[in-house]
DNA sequence: TGTACATCAGTGAACGCGCGTTCACTGATGTAC
DNA sequence: TGTACATCAGTGAACGCGCGTTCACTGATGTAC
């Protein structure tokens, strides 16, 4: 509440502007984001926009995180508010979804084909990863309970490869169902880019929501999670 | 060989020039390409490009068909010299993922984020349906075999949804193995991009083809087809 | 077979535009004595 | 409480660049009589 604490806040709110104005404008520019364009419509000089963030790229960087953290967040509330496993499984594909359809350019951010000339830096890799292992707990939860089908093993090339991930995350989980949360976050992907980039015009138009739900049971199914 | 058989045929090549270098480009440049930096590395004024295509979107359709054939044509023949229907379908996936580890920016062209700005001529209607469509036969092939699990129908909706499909495609065939086709579609596009887009790297990084042969056996399996 | 004409690939300059980033600056706000 | 100083958000001009597309043109190649 002191005068600094009211500099920050206000600086906060600005970066926050920014973003939110750079977010619109993924819909028009794609990931070719212009910092310019950005500026105009805030009716700033194009230069003030470095006050906030260093360059272009840094800029995408924060987008991409928000992103990240908002389908994760969006997927995290609605698994937390059913209770049964196959109900938070769905719910959690069905809220990424329902996050994918308002915010389609931001899913094609962090979801589509990489942005040309741009690394994505360190701070992106643990938001990434919220919608993945929230399957995985979900699954792993699912699985403690008994509600998992018992399954063939996979190869031990694949234990082997899969062992640093069950090592950090599922230390219970068989390696097999961690392979069945690679998976079908996948297909979750998979289904959710298809509806966005326009691949079920004209074969599914009326029931989307009703055909994501299919492949998202069939994806339980295949990770042995009974209803 | 008349003479003007030897223009077009001059044509012809220099067209096929223009798109291989394009194609080179969508390393670096992504989807906005730049007619610019094609006619510069082909030596020639930007102008005489516009001898060729139309405009820069004329010259990306012609390089989105083109993807669309070659990734349906590597397919197609990978399953041909198959028998069994599970070995159809293993081979159609793996030439697929084949073709887009081969040709990334291709693959991100057609099944990444759309381009902004550009719409999709009819053109492209056709070509971009060869994969889906010959996931489709094998299974009708090995459905009209006995080779494939009797599965629960689909609702009503779903049905009606699909019978412009069913009409114009596959006469035979019941409406859930056609919900099945279009799902293991879309798996296979998750997987191949998940892979491509990076979002395999620090989880799977040894044995990716034994993981997408892992995930299109799940579909395989999904869509009832049995060893 | 020779000549007049048509076709058409390719040129190079230009139009009008937008971009990311830098830099010296102004002026308001906050801080320390 | 008042004053000198530091901080820092924002400006506007500039640098150097690239882009798609158009246009009047040149000159080689092919065609028709």
């Amino acid at each position: 509440m002191s005068a600094a604490n009211l500099r920050a806040r206000v600086r906060a709110e600005m970066t926050e502007e920014i973003k939110t104005v750079a977010r619109r404008h993924l819909a028009t520019d794609g990931a070719n984001l212009s910092l310019r364009a950005v500026a105009r419509d805030l009716g700033m000089a194009s230069s003030a926009v470095y006050r906030y963030f260093a360059s272009r790229d840094e800029l995408l960087t924060a987008l991409i995180i928000d992103a990240y953290d908002a389908v994760g967040a969006a997927a995290e509330e609605a698994a937390a508010a059913a209770s049964a496993p196959l109900d938070k499984w769905l719910a959690a594909c069905h809220a990424a979804r329902d996050w994918a359809l308002a915010n389609p350019h931001e899913w094609a951010l962090i979801y589509g084909s990489p942005v040309p000339g741009y690394q994505a830096p360190q701070d992106t890799v643990v938001p990434a990863t919220r919608v993945l292992l929230l399957l995985g707990a979900t699954l792993a939860e699912a699985h403690q309970a008994g509600a998992v089908a018992e399954r063939p093993p996979v190869t031990a090339g694949f234990v082997q490869e899969l062992a640093p991930i069950a090592a950090s995350y599922y230390p219970e989980m068989p390696p097999r169902l961690i392979a069945d949360t690679l998976a079908a976050f996948f297909q979750l992907c998979g289904a959710i880019s298809a509806e966005l980039f326009g691949q079920l015009n004209k074969s599914v138009e009326q029931d989307r929501r009703g055909f994501f739900e299919f492949q998202m049971r069939g994806a339980a199914a295949l990770a042995g999670l009974t209803g």
